[in-house]
DNA sequence: AGCAATCGTAAGATAGTACTTACCGTAAGT
DNA sequence: ACTTACGGTAAGTACTATCTTACGATTGCT
């Protein structure tokens, strides 16, 4: 029900944020190791973080000159919660469907 | 790690099919009534449930010259079962920062 | 202080995606 | 058979987001 889930299904909703989301997995790492990674540059990658950062996804801190971004458990927790949620409000309509679809119920 | 999971994330990347699927969390709705709660024309919700639908995340049944939409619960159960994991290994990597960061790890 | 390394941001170009209008096919009703 | 209702698809447009290059800021080293 949350609000903040929409920012982070936005954020997971494109390909790249997911393969940095996926390298991130064996530990934080600064921006241009990770940039060094893809196949595009690291402005790209950096504002891809920031996206990430701004739902919460992934956590960032200064180390010196770089700048190391680790995920964000917490956020995670969040969106599994939030499919668990959902998937048994899921069921029970696809249950409703299935013992007496009422489709034509007027506005 | 599953690779149903990306058209999946790829689908729920967008606000108004997350709409849609919210909407549907009432039950099965034919395309005609769905259309009517959006400020979109009816070809773009069709357009949105052909997406849903390719990743899985709706099923469809005629019903006369009308078509059902309703959600698939076992995508979401997967997509909850996903996070899960996911949940348990971003908290595994984030540990072992805590732990002992190695930043400056060579490739 | 000067230099090198790392990263964020701005501006512009490119690519991708969502939306509309128009059209066609199919099913039900008269 | 004709008409109406419903929905999918195609083509074109508009918008949004992604990517690159260029620049500036901050930190650490000598």
């Amino acid at each position: 029900m949350n609000s903040y889930q929409e920012a982070q299904l936005d954020a997971l909703g494109d390909s790249t944020r997911r393969a940095i989301v996926n390298q991130l997995l064996t530990g934080p790492m600064p921006v241009g190791k990770l940039a060094e990674r893809f196949p595009i540059s690291r402005p790209a990658i950096s504002q891809h973080l920031r996206v990430l950062k701004e739902a919460g996804l992934v956590l960032d801190e200064a180390s010196g000159t770089r700048r190391l971004y680790g995920l964000n458990p917490r956020a995670f927790a969040s969106l599994r919660e939030y499919f668990d949620e959902f998937w048994n409000q899921a069921l029970a309509a696809f249950k409703s469907t299935v013992e007496g679809p009422q489709p034509g119920e007027e506005e």
